[in-house]
DNA sequence: ATGAAAGCGCTAACAT
DNA sequence: ATGTTAGCGCTTTCAT
């Protein structure tokens, strides 16, 4: 335990504590050079005993680096973001590598201002994210550093975006519902000029198409809401009173969904099955019955735009395009074979 | 617009473009000194035209500061500790303070370690912030840079944290009740060892006393979750069956009690009121009808602790015991007054 | 009005 | 094996 002290040691205090010069003390810190063993202990115990600290301002000054990234979110770190985040932060904090938070609040001149901060701090890299997947203007062509999207992409090719494998989130949850004996399955789902939306009754409806049945009429899209979930649920009830399962484009959804079938008599999972998308544990678990859902791995693309950023920053090629990462089932009650 | 290179610019670069030397250069990009007008517009001009920016470690390491904090939290940025943050961010991104993020994930290993890489960094202050307002161990006694808990509190008489008025919060939502004509009022919350759960249940009851009436039996202790919710308010029904009201302690709780409500066929609000605490959108708004509730002002709560920081780091003297912060009621469909 | 030089804390050549 | 020196990018005296 080094000794409580507010003063900040310098390493020159540390060199005359043991009697040795500036250079010696660096030396002996670093473990560079040639050194008397006894030297380097001296060394060592006087500035464990100082509590020295080497100033990262005056190392990075010299070495031309700060061991920093920026992230910034459009997302206020919300939901989605947050777990990207973590996963981010894991892979860059093995690398000593500290990240700088932006939120932009969605505003465009916040962000253009928070980019030129963290250029003028010289980050080494950039990682934004976001509330959805949608395209989304990028933050800056020709940057002097990597930029990474996570949870949402960029509109230019020539940047670098990871995203969940929305499409494959829907073939997993149909091919579930196949798998226990669901024929005739429904789709209630967000709006439909969100691409997230799109790709996962795409996903669904593909699959559906590859094991030779057809779904029970068109997704419904309507809102991210369990409002909506309610009123689709209806819909779906009165279209397709034979309905056996119910996709959602969302927990939250589901869980309108779920309501609305328990009032209209329909028991989860015996008479209908019900599947959600995102895992969002206070939803899924408020659900009755507890809901099996799509988890989209958000760490997951934290951690590797997070790596591709390493990489980027540590010389290699930068990537392009964009990155799914494939999204994971997890099983809940609302889908128990009886 | 600064032409887009990806090389970094040095003022050494910036003098030379403008014929002039490196001081010069700097007196003229700073507004000190006595300058010919027409050098100085020089100067700016290949400024400006380069894309200089100054290297804030250079002159961190000269003026001896970073203008920058750590933000230290346990709650995996979660729901409350977010609005916190974007709350402190506010405070000091207008000072052109910079946040690094740390996430402990509740591992006072992590803390410890982060800590040690925040002040190696030479943070000037730190903020720490937490998922609940219970007490919890200080980051360390006698660190050189000022630091303050937000909603979060430290065990130390020493440090200095803020925190919502759970207290006055209960007191709010008991006054609110009676003011809309009910008089029996139940209590259903979460557990009794936190803090929060106790000083929410005693501001009702402190409240009501107040009023001369007496609370629906005593506070029901639970869990922060809908399903106890759901057994709470039909606990408090077989016991109370008159009862006018429920003041829940968190607004997932709340959601529980009003399913309850409803499928025992009291109508809310017009047989029963349901108050919530926390006003978290998505429960709120999912909630039927839409959830009355406590709102803790979370943003506010971290735009405080901020500025008490900036102040230290100023060398105002270092607050010390716990603030605080009124919460307000937010009102919805719930509690309307037919 | 401008330039030269010192120094912030540190590391890496080069000297001794 | 240790000390000395130069220099990272910048600001700030102090000369000119």
């Amino acid at each position: 335990m080094s000794s409580e002290q507010a003063h900040v040691v310098t390493i020159r205090e540390v060199a005359a504590a043991a009697g040795v010069s500036i250079g010696t003390a660096s030396k002996a810190l670093n473990g560079r050079g040639k050194l008397r063993e006894e030297t380097r202990a001296r060394v060592t115990a006087a500035a464990e005993r100082l509590g020295f600290r080497p100033n990262p301002l005056a190392q990075g000054l010299l070495q031309g680096r700060t061991y920093t990234v920026g992230l910034v979110t459009g997302d206020s770190f919300g939901r989605f973001s947050i777990p990207v985040m973590l996963g981010a932060e894991d892979a860059l904090g093995a690398g000593q590598i500290s990240v700088f938070m932006c939120d932009t609040r969605d505003d465009p001149i916040r962000e253009q201002h928070y980019v030129e901060r963290l250029l003028a701090r010289r980050v080494e890299g950039i990682i934004v994210t976001g509330r959805r997947t949608e395209p989304r203007p990028s933050i800056g062509a020709g940057l002097p550093v990597p930029v990474v999207y996570a949870m949402t992409q960029s509109a230019s090719d020539d940047d670098f975006s990871v995203i969940p494998d929305d499409r494959g989130g829907g073939a997993l949850a149909a091919r579930h519902l196949l798998a226990t004996g669901r024929a005739r399955i429904g789709h209630v789902t967000g709006p439909e000029r969100f691409e997230a939306a799109r790709r996962r009754a795409e996903g669904l409806t593909d699959a559906l198409a590859e094991a030779g049945t057809g779904p029970a009429g068109e997704p419904l899209f309507g809102e991210w809401t369990e409002e909506w979930g309610r009123q689709g649920a209806d819909i779906l009830l009165r279209a397709h009173p034979d309905v056996e399962a119910v996709f959602c484009g969302s927990d939250q959804i589901a869980r309108g969904v779920s309501e609305t079938l328990r009032e209209r008599g329909r028991r989860i999972p015996d008479d209908v099955a019900v599947v959600g998308f995102d895992n969002w544990e206070p939803m899924v678990e408020g659900c009755r019955p507890p809901l099996t859902t799509v988890d989209m791995n958000l760490g997951e693309i934290g951690r590797i735009a997070a790596e591709h950023l390493l990489e980027a920053i540590g010389g290699a090629p930068r990537a392009r395009g964009v990155l799914t990462v494939p999204c994971s089932l997890v099983l809940r009650e609302s889908t128990r074979v009886s």
